[in-house]
DNA sequence: CCCCCTTTTGGGATCGTTCCCAAATCTATT
DNA sequence: AATAGATTTGGGAACGATCCCAAAAGGGGG
């Protein structure tokens, strides 16, 4: 199927070598020789074989990415951010879409070890022994998103300050005067957002002499949609005597859910009670009333974590723990009392 | 860096034809010489190549994607279907981001060749000639995504029955007693949104013996953004002297724009104006009121389009057209008059 | 113990490039 | 016209796997 350089040679009468000098813009290539390969190559649109290139020179200019799913906002956002630092710099990006398999994760970098890319860049849930085992043997660059592992592995991260973020938040619902302030969350699992986002919240609390009570305070699974928002919402609304003021969602998604129940059961936001989520989604300045929240850029993080790779893979030492920053966006679903 | 194969075979003292052997689970090999081997391989985290056995095979197991952008909800739950497919046989995926940047595409399309993946999903906005060209000689198996090209290429497409969707939806405002129905689209260049849902929309009413007024019909660029469908919808209610009772937006997102503009000029959807979009993004159900649109299964396109490909390399002979169903969800931005 | 048949093993060509090095050609100077 | 030097050219090894084929080892039966 595919001509070969020696074919191409042959037809432009020269030898592989000389057809080798002309597609690499090499010198020492007469200009008569030039001519006639590019000739060949024009009318029979040979396209060399990266393939060969590769083994030959023992390295690919491709970078895997593994994330848990790719139809998500936090992820493609990130993606986008990588595709453009990436291509720019001359690599290809393959994906390795877990889908939520957390098992396949030890699988994918086993695949990609295989394909000898140049680096990964690893959306992280959590690290395991068996995660840090192969890390550590797999010999290729790699750089971890939205986890702190600097206490387990050598590795470069990029996160987003979760704890403060929380903290943050639920302290500007504290300073509008919010004291029975709920909690919808995710299983502490995901250390990133499970954990700190739930610690963040509590501490919050801790140092401003409020209570953390349990009727208020709802831990789904690892389900982050708008579902299980609702459901939190409408726990929290069943078990509690008096209706918190508001309420701290951990995600945007779950924020929204937790409004839709809000508003299915007769409760307006803010009047009746007030929402903040984190993440700061598409949707969240689309609905109504637009979601005050918490922006992590996420194209950056992905340009950001990018060009950390490449600086990893050109030998440079770098930044071990790099924190993204973040700000709240005031918007419409908190009211002071 | 990188172990090899020969290495290998010296530590466990045996050939590297042994080696391979077992590495492939192939027959004949002793117990004793599959043991040692085995040891070495798990004690020196040995991983083989997949660039000299693609050399060697003269194949990968790589698709390449070619897309205008990730992070948009049709992008993406269209390639989560086709990472569903692609990695249960076997396959990964290559993205080709183009990042919105057309030309890049003939690049993305010499570069997938020079990878030598064994296939290629291509969304496509629009063929030009030159693409054409490229596509024949590519010699590599392609399904086209998102664009009818029966007309211009030999290649199957896989596309939405735009033209249908939007009339559909239109005639459905109709049924409800509308007939002042303002059109919010984008630019002819992309001919399934800009073209064939506006040819439904002309459709659609010229059928009811309904006019097509100017002052009813705003045309945005090459922007699909809400911010568009919000500049669209200020300019028909400046423009018109007397309101339409219906909107007709080409995109959800186009249509959520207009639904804020709607509210921020003190106007009720739908009491004063009802709204309707096509394409069933994540927001559409979760704004308020929620949106009544027409939705496409991008995941289910992901997957059939990839279970094509699949086919195409397999040698088998494949459908050259087809035509993914939608359905009406009818939900709140809609009144009968 | 030898011969034949089966099973296991290893050597070497191959895939399509790159790149080193030596050979061939060209250019200029005497 | 001969020679040194510069430029252009081609041959072949190398990259790391696969796989064919021939050689070696093992196993029974006479």
């Amino acid at each position: 199927m595919g001509l070969t350089i020696k074919e191409i040679a042959k037809l432009a009468g020269v030898s592989k070598s000389t057809v080798s000098r002309v597609i690499n813009n090499s010198e020492h290539v007469s200009d008569e020789a030039r001519k006639k390969v590019k000739e060949v190559v024009e009318k029979t649109g040979y396209v060399p074989s990266s393939i060969a290139k590769d083994l030959k020179n023992n390295q690919t200019d491709t970078i895997g990415v593994i994330l848990p799913r790719i139809n998500t906002s936090t992820f493609s956002e990130a993606v986008e951010g990588m595709s453009k630092v990436l291509y720019q710099n001359g690599y290809n990006l393959l994906l390795a879409n877990t889908r939520l398999n957390k098992e396949d994760e030890l699988e994918y970098l086993r695949l990609l070890k295989r394909k000898r890319v140049s680096g990964i860049l690893f959306f992280a849930t959590e690290i395991t022994t068996q995660h840090q085992e192969v890390l550590e043997k797999l010999n290729i660059p790699v750089i971890i998103l939205g986890q702190d592992v600097s206490n387990l592995l050598e590795l470069p991260s990029v996160i987003q300050d979760d704890f403060q973020a929380a903290k943050d938040i639920v302290n500007y619902l504290i300073a509008h005067g919010h004291k029975r302030i709920a909690y919808i969350g995710v299983t502490e699992d995901d250390v990133a957002v499970g954990q700190l986002r739930k610690n963040g919240y509590q501490r919050a609390l801790a140092e401003n002499n409020l209570e953390v009570k349990a009727d208020y305070f709802y831990q789904g699974g690892f389900d982050f949609s708008t579902d299980s928002g609702y459901q939190g919402m409408s726990r929290i609304i069943a078990d509690s005597e008096r209706l918190p003021t508001a309420v701290f969602a951990v995600t945007d998604r779950l924020a929204i859910g937790a409004m839709k129940c809000l508003r299915e059961q007769g409760y307006r936001v803010p009047d009746d009670i007030s929402v903040v989520g984190i993440g700061d989604t598409e949707m969240s300045s689309l609905i109504t009333p637009e979601l005050t929240t918490i922006r992590y850029d996420q194209f950056k993080t992905g340009e950001l974590a990018s060009g950390l790779l490449l600086d990893l893979i050109a030998g440079q030492d770098v930044t071990v723990k790099s924190v993204m920053d973040y700000s709240i966006i005031e918007r419409e679903s908190v009211k002071k009392i």
